[in-house]
DNA sequence: TAGCCTTTGAAGTCT
DNA sequence: AGACTTCAAAGGCTA
């Protein structure tokens, strides 16, 4: 759809990846992950849904918008896949050298989620 | 005030 | 190989 990469794209997703604090003790830049078609879903319907749902805030949001994307078309989430393989292609063309484990483990949890029940 | 919680998906680590 | 974990977003809530 959209002009597929527009340098002001570029721009931009450089800009919001800088946003994030650097790790310290890591270098100054905190290189982020691109996004999958849902957080690109999440982040474009996020500002649309009616502001009663965002009263109830970003979690209820986001449950609200999953329940959405299931619903979706695979038509209409085509367009997302495609949006975010544009942005992982994008993204490695502009950080060559990132990896996703550049950023693995580097939050530090009270607790780490555990999908099977924990001991 | 940093992290939780909620969602899916990509990609990492572990068994 | 398959199971499990982390992090992307956002913002009210929690410790």
């Amino acid at each position: 759809m959209g002009p597929p990469q527009h340098p002001l794209v570029a721009s931009m997703l450089l800009l919001c990846s800088q946003k994030k604090e650097a790790i310290p003790g890591e270098p100054n830049v905190y290189v982020k992950k691109p996004p999958n078609a849902f957080m690109i879903f999440l982040k474009e319907q996020r500002r649309l849904v009616a502001p009663e749902l965002k009263a109830s805030g970003s979690k209820a949001t986001t449950a609200y918008l999953g329940t959405m994307w299931k619903s979706l078309p695979s038509s209409e989430k085509e367009k997302y896949y495609k949006e975010s393989e544009k942005q992982r292609l994008l993204h490695k063309e502009q950080n060559p050298d990132w990896s996703p484990k550049d950023n693995y483990g580097k939050k530090i949890r009270r607790t780490r989620k555990r999908k099977r029940g924990e001991s």
